[in-house]
DNA sequence: CTTGCCTCTGTACCGACTACAGAGCGTAAC
DNA sequence: GTTACGCTCTGTAGTCGGTACAGAGGCAAG
């Protein structure tokens, strides 16, 4: 058995850091509904089965490439049972649109940005380029 | 006296709407402290001067270059009296940091959602490479 | 005088977690 | 056996930057 073979029974805190996240994030997926309520010992501990591993894993990283919650919901077919591939390639191009949109809005944010400090003498005065760039009256 | 020009007392609405932000905004960045309390008409009407109406152009316009709330404040001196240029252009440079690397970071994202799509088919059926992707024993 | 729109206040909600308080459990050492 | 430590449990509050809404009151036109 390697070493980060799937175990059957783990402990919340094992979970979270074979799959990297914070403990109580796996509490908050179960409290919204991604992940579903695991078995527990006879004293209340939660136990996490490979098959609760495996799913946490696919909602974080899905998380990682910038999907919604929501999103997870539907690419995991708890909105409205399993999505086709059709429909899972329609939710990504979409993302991909915001994830687009979202950098032409940072890179506008930095050109305006780079534009106004080109005045930015870093004096130790309070005159100042960008300071007086937004207080002006246009 | 132009279209735009200031005028002496503005009610709450007339300000949102003449620098294009929502009603609400401008009782929130006074109950965070980035406006100051305004002049009031004998029944309590909120009345913005030229002044304030700068001050939230101000604020607007650094919020919309990304700035933090806590950097407006540091910009209008809320924190730690009037800064310098060699104060602002600090700030500046290290909000142009993060902006760049949440450029980078989408620029991966976008990547990485690239490469799992391309083996995105768009057919009818429940076989989908992304979701295959994401639940991958890797 | 009524109608309709403005303003006031406090509070709840959004997304996606994260943190903490206070209680209980499990186990290893002594 | 008991004590100490560390893990788990629950519920709730805080984060950021607003946005929305309920219920009450003001103000001007018709």
């Amino acid at each position: 058995m390697g070493i980060t073979s799937p175990r059957a029974e783990l402990k919340r805190a094992e979970l979270a850091g074979r799959l990297g996240c914070n403990l109580e994030t796996i509490r908050y997926y179960e409290k919204i509904g991604l992940l579903p309520e695991p078995a527990r010992t006879a004293s209340g501990h939660r136990l996490y089965s490979n098959g609760d591993q495996v799913r946490l894993r696919f909602i974080l990283r899905a998380r990682s490439l910038g999907f919604s919650v929501e999103d997870v919901r539907s690419l995991l077919g708890i909105n409205d049972g399993r999505p086709s591939c059709a429909d899972v390639k329609a939710l990504a191009e979409a993302h991909r649109g915001d994830i687009r949109k979202r950098i032409a809005d940072l890179r506008q944010m930095d050109r305006r940005l780079g534009e106004i400090m080109a005045g930015c003498t870093g004096a130790e005065t309070p005159d100042c380029a960008l300071t007086d760039n937004l207080f002006e009256d246009r």
